[in-house]
DNA sequence: CTAGCTTATGCAACAAGTTGCATTTGATAT
DNA sequence: ATATCAAATGCAACTTGTTGCATAAGCTAG
């Protein structure tokens, strides 16, 4: 339901075609939530028919027809019973604590190269964290409450990621 | 891929049922993966079919037969390849920052109970975490090389956790 | 001029994970 | 006496996410 529940956020704020929320994503959101164009079409296709959206077919000449999506009063009633009711705890899947599992198994020069690799991807978010935090929120103080909500997650996010680094880095160095 | 991962590295210890790794899942396999026993006794099956298991059947009289996994050659192989090719980046879905992304829609007594219930299960899994750290890590000097890895894991864990309550706490604590 | 990118949508097959139900026997609790 | 739990396995249907492919037009770079 959570990919149900980004998308008619996103819609309520401003209805779009598929396409569209793929650039949003692609923009800002991805820090909140990721899916691929084929998610999105088919969900898109699923929620319409289920009442949550409506379809509004704009003909192009020139380029295939867009498909702008409107959030109906089922889809806001759905988005609403969705943020009132508790979130389950999700299950821990992290595939590179299964690789620390292995250690044993696990040979050393791979070991080093994937913890390196790993820590650039890491290094790669703060990097976009930081950008956006120059965008988004460079003051602070100035901060609208509908600003406030992303800008927690934007911390979060990169609290997280620093102690992702903080301990790569310290593993790195034992060996 | 990882679940089987998971499973080769469990069975490659010690051969045993599904219900055994189940138990193991419990014990203290649960912070490193974990899966419901449906997909384990699916995936064991498949595994056998594709020649990376071998399974010997216990008869019992008073009890539903025990089937015995064992890691064949192959599987060891599977596994060493899995450990030897570098993880994709895992993508961003945390369906607590989906609701973060809705906060205007987000009323503010819901936002306190969810937000108090995450707290509370965070600091249960913390808990979890010191129980194990004092069964297994309790003299972090003596730790032998094959017990470090876990215990890198487990730190890991905890100290992800602590930055999700400082978090979390201080989104409360600003209303 | 041709190769590849962008706009814009989609199908089909697959892999992974969830939910609900079913079986059989012994032990334990009320 | 009846109910429920634990041991041990499994099927079927479903949801969610991935991978690969297809279309069709305009625009840009070498």
């Amino acid at each position: 339901m959570s990919l149900r529940a980004v998308l008619l956020i996103t819609l309520q704020r401003e209805p779009g075609t598929g396409y569209d929320i793929l650039q949003r994503f692609k923009e800002g959101l991805a820090h909140v939530w990721q899916a691929s164009h084929q998610q999105l079409y088919r969900e898109l296709e699923r929620m319409r028919s289920d009442g949550q959206l409506t379809c509004e077919t704009l003909p192009q000449t020139e380029r295939p027809d867009r498909k702008i999506y409107r959030v109906t009063e089922a889809g806001l009633q759905a988005l609403d019973t969705w943020l009132a009711e508790p979130l389950a705890a999700s299950p821990v899947r992290q595939p590179l604590f299964a690789k620390f599992f292995a250690w044993e198994r696990w040979p050393e020069q791979a070991r080093r190269e994937e913890l390196t690799a790993f820590r650039e991807q890491l290094k790669e978010r703060l990097t976009t964290y930081a950008a956006i935090e120059r965008e988004w929120f460079s003051d602070p103080q100035a901060l609208t409450p509908a600003k406030r909500a992303p800008w927690h997650t934007l911390r979060l996010g990169q609290r997280l990621t620093e102690t992702w680094v903080e301990w790569v880095e310290e593993v790195m160095e034992e060996g």
